[in-house]
DNA sequence: GTCTATAACTCGATAGAC
DNA sequence: GTCTATCGAGTTATAGAC
């Protein structure tokens, strides 16, 4: 068989490719169909031939992007782990993700905040992670005079804030500091480990 | 003079109001004129009569939203005061701002992201930040053995981070712990003074 | 200043040839 | 599967009466 399956990249790859750059620079809503056929190196009668629409395209561009940047938490949750090792894992995880994926972050808080209704149904198939297996360890670690006080919550927030909000700022902060790619993901490297340690000095009695 | 001059707000006012929610909401992309003609309560023609266009509307309607969410970081440039100080200060006043603007944030962040070009141009009329300041106050403390050695980037990334990123992410924080606003909002007041003793806690030596 | 009506245009989607 | 051509809905913007 002479057949050629060896093509650089299907056109459905590369219309994917083409779609997920286009809605993470702008949205849903700023998308044009056009744009992403431009990219792809095709027409835009074929997008519609492969996803019969706009909106099942953008689905599929969005699913893929929410687990990429949701489901790390989970690492908070499962592991079965000594917190400062949880803490540390986490995040250099989350930012590993993050620096491979710049701009899923602001791309995912925009969507969801625009239509915020079913974004758990969405992302998380209906089930909300497991909070409160994440409590109850703090908790312990608290009473057992390891760690200060303070609401798993807040902790949570303060972690996936130090590790995300760089990403979704890149821009202001590239500006302000007057920094290169290079240069922001070279501080973005720092922070793998800076972060967790911050973090740790913080709450370590 | 019998004029009336105290009508309960300029049609001016109210377009300006109508067309905050609605942009912050849909963002520039998203946004109807015929969604801020409705909201104001009048009709579409009107819009083009007072802002000659959507774009020129949606400028107002970012400046003054750039305004709130951005320069309170002067703080910690400019007040001639101890670092711990500063710190609860601007925490304090951050958070305070962003509770009153829980949505600026997210709309800032993801206009600037569609067109970071002028960012800065638009927002500090071309100037940028005395961050240089900031670095040397640090800078002393750390010589003095007062704080841990940390860049001041990651310091101000930390704490602005944590201010700013839970109202980034409250349709997900909200879904994921199941809070009313309410709930939220208290979490919110509460952070005004964990955020800053998060903070010390880990650089004071 | 405010309205109705409509022009001018953009964009997602489809028809139909190859 | 891929293309060209075009339709039709939805949107910004303008003309013109009051």
């Amino acid at each position: 068989m002479v057949e050629d399956v060896n093509k650089d990249q299907s056109t459905e790859q590369k219309i994917l490719a083409a779609a997920k750059e286009v809605f993470i620079e702008q949205g849903m809503a700023g998308a044009r169909m056009q744009d992403i056929a431009d990219r792809a190196g095709i027409n835009k009668a074929l997008l519609h031939y492969y996803f019969r629409s706009k909106d099942k395209l953008f689905d599929m561009v969005f699913q893929e992007a929410a687990m990429k940047f949701l489901p790390r938490v989970s690492i908070l949750f499962e592991a079965d782990m000594p917190i400062f090792d949880k803490v540390r894992t986490f995040v250099d995880n989350y930012i590993t993700m993050m620096m491979d994926n710049p701009f899923i972050p602001l791309f995912v808080l925009n969507e969801v905040h625009k239509s915020p209704e079913d974004f758990i149904a969405k992302i998380w198939g209906g089930k909300l992670p497991p909070v409160a297996e994440f409590s109850a360890q703090i908790q312990k670690e608290i009473e057992a005079g390891k760690i200060r006080p303070i609401k798993p919550v807040h902790l949570m927030m303060n972690m996936i804030a130090m590790c995300a909000f760089p990403f979704v700022s890149k821009p202001i902060i590239s500006g302000v500091f007057k920094l290169e790619n290079k240069q922001f993901m070279a501080l973005m490297e720092e922070r793998k480990t800076l972060v967790a340690e911050f973090v740790i000095n913080s709450i370590r009695l």
